[in-house]
RNA sequence: GGGAGCUUAGCUCAGUUGGUUUAGAGCAUCUGCCUUACAAGCAGAGGGUCACAGGUUCGACUCCUGUAGCUCCCA
């Protein structure tokens, strides 16, 4: 069989996943083997695959494709969650574009225009992570809207109700203005703006000079209440009690004090404006002041809620303007009154809606909330099973941030203004009573007297994350039937694998629910990712352009060389800095397997068991097998436990390095036979056995390649996805250390060749004076043949007339037909020297510090005296090699 | 404003309770090689006062304090 030149992606990628499927290897039911349970962070049905979900999916698949090779039950849940807010505004504009409007449908007409939309767009994403190649499970595809899911959620809902733990309350919520809902504080976005700080004047009601306010919002100024200053401020202390006038309204408001007001911001005067800055509402409950409501839910002006009677056409004509509008407008008004005393640039945080983008606007409303602290009391472990590491974080540092939140927790907006999503089952009367229970019937039948009454449907939908915090239990039905066989085998999970940035959204509520509802943590591990930035550092954003184009990059340099260049780049728990110059290390990785791969094809017609080769052969062959062997073992248990710890980048460099450097660079050049020369069949055998171990380690990480390679080998049935790794060997640190003399040896003598400006063709006689003839015996054959030797001799004194060099406490001869250049040996020699008396006089300033000898440990003495005796006859023999010279 | 974290080679990072040959790796760089697996390669090499300043200690990249810069989270 003829393989191409170079390794070809595009060719196997597709073949090996459809034969996975296949096989239904990532198909997983329960039986008595250990589970692995890993729940996908469903991503929004609106996305698609971008850089944050290749590096977040390729962990969870290398985890799962281990755990499969480790004899685990593997099972990898995919979904999608609803994503109330951008889904809906994805359909909103779909609507747009054919011209019809959400006004102008009723609820059930827009939500099947959602499902359309939802069955049309909503599985993209997990058909790329096909791409990807990773392993789920796709007969256990979840939806956070599906039938049970949806009935969960309500179930939930009703049960922390019924519990105590759910209230409506009127509060400061964050409006989103454009989206028309209430936002959670994590879904707002703090920006630093560009802005103007305006300083209005009020004057005193009683005449006389008054106060100035400094304030960035002027369109809220027909709502303020009060002024408030610090009662420390000498400045104002005459004023607390007095009343000055709002402008504009004529409205009188007092001057109130309180220690929350800064006396060194602005003019050291606030304005109070309850209804709409959470502040202000703080200080207006406080003081028992009113909130007077000037903007409706699109930010628009209202004088609805105005206290004053008779508004003047004035106020009346800022009604149904746009915030910033009035803003300008208002700031125009108040000036033309004489009363803006100056205006300054001012650079300040603004709360966005993560969704919208569009300025929040701190408003009174009406929505559901959870009581967080009363949660918290039902569920301690919540944060206790994280800080004792029942739950185990990755990387520990993530748990500071973790006990912080959960320590200051505030309540949990639920509601949300939209339609897409769980409709709260809570049903109003004409009174403004209001009763939950599952459904209608259930309501009826526990309240026979609402039988009676006209009861209409709250119209909010419950926050996503509300659906999502179920997700681990609910992808196996374990709230919609608890106690299920599936329930009880796959949770509590194994494993979690999410972003830092929603440690709070997701992965905090998704503890407090588990020990809730089943007394358990949701899983053992989670490990975090950081964020995807490119290499200048910047996050990856739609409106920088920034991001790459994924697909296009698995067509280009293939799948596998994307995980390779995700992982490597990718140190546990940082941020990733996406350089695609670490795809060509990927795709240049790939192909230095397929040489070797062609390389050793090229001897399987080539083998031999008679033993008329060369002696040589011979013993290159018996030792690089037993070496390469043992190497293997310790880098196998290297790899395990860098697994095991989660240092996923770590331990594919491990892999790469044993790859390419040990078994590429050195053992396969140590057996390889001379040109159409004959190779040993055993150790033919050997290295297709070691080979294939290789690939077993590797395909975790790049599953195609790997795959690929273990059937060109040989003739296979079974399929390396499956294939169990073997029990990890012992290894011989004897041989270990034989190799790594025989390496540095080889190593030493290309160097000196290189400086010796040897060609490459020219063969040198090399003698060696060592104490320890018989080790370098048994590697004297691959030594031979790795520097080009045509004779190796062992002396017991220095050879005249030859380039020297110091290894240890060995010396090398080596005898050329080049001209010497001693100038060059003398000075490397020189600089070896200084090392080692730089070296030696650190060590002896150890030994001979009193304090140091009495305290230290005696290993560590030991060490140090030995350290001592080797510079001392390290630096004797260079001494000897310069007085050769 | 409050909190957390980071700062080690040109870049990205290891460095596990303070002592293991006066700090390691990958990438990049430099030198020499088209040596019939691989130039997407081979063989070698160079490169760091461990941010700065103090302190603890016989001994500090490692522990403590302060300073500077950067990042993230929360308000």
């Amino acid at each position: 069989m003829e393989l191409s030149k170079n390794f070809e992606p595009q060719a196997i990628d597709d073949k090996w996943y459809k034969h996975w499927l296949n096989k239904g290897y990532f198909k997983s039911t329960p039986d008595h083997r250990e589970p692995y349970t890993i729940v996908i962070p469903p991503p929004n049905v609106t996305g698609i695959l971008h850089m944050g979900h290749a590096l977040n999916n390729t962990i969870q698949d290398i985890l799962i494709r281990r755990a499969r090779m480790e004899g685990k039950n593997a099972c990898w849940v995919p979904g999608t969650d609803h994503a109330s807010i951008a889904t809906e505004a994805k359909v909103v504009a779909m609507l747009k574009e054919r011209g019809i409007t959400k006004s102008s449908l009723t609820r059930d007409e827009f939500l099947s225009y959602a499902w359309e939309w939802k069955e049309k767009y909503g599985g993209i994403i997990l058909q790329q992570l096909k791409k990807l190649g990773c392993s789920l499970d796709w007969d256990r595809t979840s939806f956070t809207m599906d039938k049970d899911y949806y009935a969960s959620v309500i179930k939930v809902f009703v049960d922390l109700y019924n519990k105590g733990l759910i209230y409506r309350g009127k509060r400061m919520v964050n409006w989103d203005p454009v989206s028309l809902t209430a936002l959670s504080d994590e879904e707002v976005e703090f920006k630093d703006v560009d802005s103007r700080l305006y300083y209005v004047h009020y004057k005193l009601a009683d005449g006389g000079a008054g106060i100035t306010v400094a304030t960035t919002r002027p369109e809220t100024i027909l709502g303020d209440v009060a002024i408030c200053v610090n009662p420390t401020d000498e400045r104002y202390t005459s004023m607390i009690g007095k009343e000055v006038i709002v402008p504009i309204i004529n409205r009188k408001i007092p001057v109130i004090a309180d220690d929350y007001v800064t006396a060194d911001f602005g003019t050291g005067a606030l304005k109070i404006t309850p209804a709409h800055d959470k502040n202000d509402n703080m200080l207006g409950l406080k003081h028992k002041l009113a909130a007077i409501d000037t903007l409706d839910v699109t930010g628009k002006f209202t004088s609805e809620e105005l206290p004053e009677e008779n508004l003047t056409e004035q106020v009346l004509s800022y009604n149904g303007m746009d915030r910033f509008v009035l803003r300008k407008k208002i700031a125009e008004d108040i000036a033309a009154l004489g009363l803006i005393e100056k205006i300054e640039d001012y650079r300040g945080q603004v709360g966005t809606s993560q969704r919208s983008g569009a300025v929040i606007e701190s408003k009174l409303s009406l929505q559901w909330f959870i009581d967080m602290k009363q949660f918290m009391d039902r569920n301690p472990e919540a944060l206790q099973s994280v800080m004792n590491d029942t739950i185990k974080f990755h990387p520990a540092k993530t748990k500071n941030t973790y006990s912080h939140w959960l320590e200051n927790i505030k309540d949990w907006c639920i509601s949300r203004q939209l339609w897409w999503g769980q409709r709260i089952p809570a049903w109003y009367d004409e009174n403004g009573n209001y009763y939950v229970a599952e459904n209608l019937d259930t309501l009826h039948n526990m309240k026979p007297e609402t039988r009676q009454l006209e009861l209409k449907q709250d119209d909010d939908v419950l926050d996503t994350w509300f659906s999502s915090w179920l997700w681990p239990m609910e992808v196996f039905k374990g709230i919609s039937n608890p106690g299920n066989p599936d329930a009880t085998y796959y949770y509590p999970g194994t494993t979690l694998v999410t972003g830092q940035d929603i440690i709070f959204f997701w992965v905090a509520r998704m503890i407090m629910a588990g020990y809730e509802y089943t007394d358990q943590p949701p899983f053992k591990d989670v490990y975090f990712t950081g964020m995807v930035r490119d290499k200048q550092g910047r996050k990856m954003s739609k409106q920088l352009g920034n991001s790459p184009d994924l697909l296009g990059l698995i067509e280009q340099y293939g799948a596998d060389a994307v995980r390779f260049g995700v992982m490597i780049a990718s140190p546990a728990g940082n941020d990733l800095l996406f350089d695609e110059s670490s795809l060509e290390q990927g795709r240049n990785f790939n192909n230095k397997l397929w040489n070797a791969l062609k390389l050793i094809k090229m001897w399987e017609g080539r083998q031999t068991t008679t033993d008329d080769r060369q002696p040589t052969t011979d013993g290159n062959a018996d030792f690089a097998t037993v070496w390469f062997e043992n190497r293997l073992n310790e880098v196998s248990a290297e790899v395990d436990q860098l697994m095991i710890q989660f240092r996923l980048s770590e331990a594919l460099k491990s892999i790469y390095s044993l790859i390419w450097d040990d078994f590429c660079s050195w053992y396969l050049e140590w057996v390889k036979p001379g040109f159409e020369q004959p190779i040993l069949s055993s150790v033919y055998r050997k290295t297709i056995g070691f080979f294939t171990e290789l690939m077993q380690l590797l395909h975790p990480f790049t599953p195609f390649i790997s795959e690929e390679i273990y059937h060109l080998l040989e003739d296979r049935s079974n399929d390396i996805c499956g294939r169990q790794l073997r029990p990890i060997g012992i290894v011989d640190k004897n041989i270990l250390q034989q190799a790594l003399l025989l390496k540095e040896a080889i190593s030493s003598l290309r160097d000196v060749r290189n400086k010796q400006q040897i060609k490459p063709k020219e063969t040198i006689a090399l003698h060696i004076q060592t104490d320890n003839e018989e080790l370098f015996r048994t590697i004297e054959p691959l030594l031979t043949k790795q520097v080009n030797a045509k004779s190796v001799n062992y002396t017991k004194e220095a050879i005249a007339g030859t380039i020297t060099f110091v290894l240890g406490k060995d010396k090398f001869y080596i005898e050329t037909e080049q001209p010497l250049n001693t100038e060059g040996q003398k000075e490397s020699l020189l600089k070896e020297l200084q090392h080692l008396q730089g070296f030696l006089i650190s060590t002896d300033k150890k030994l001979s510090n009193e304090k140091f000898v009495q305290n230290a440990k005696p290993e560590v003495l030991a060490m140090e005296q030995k350290k001592r005796a080797d510079a001392e006859s390290k630096i004797k023999v260079i001494m000897e090699s310069l007085q050769t010279l």
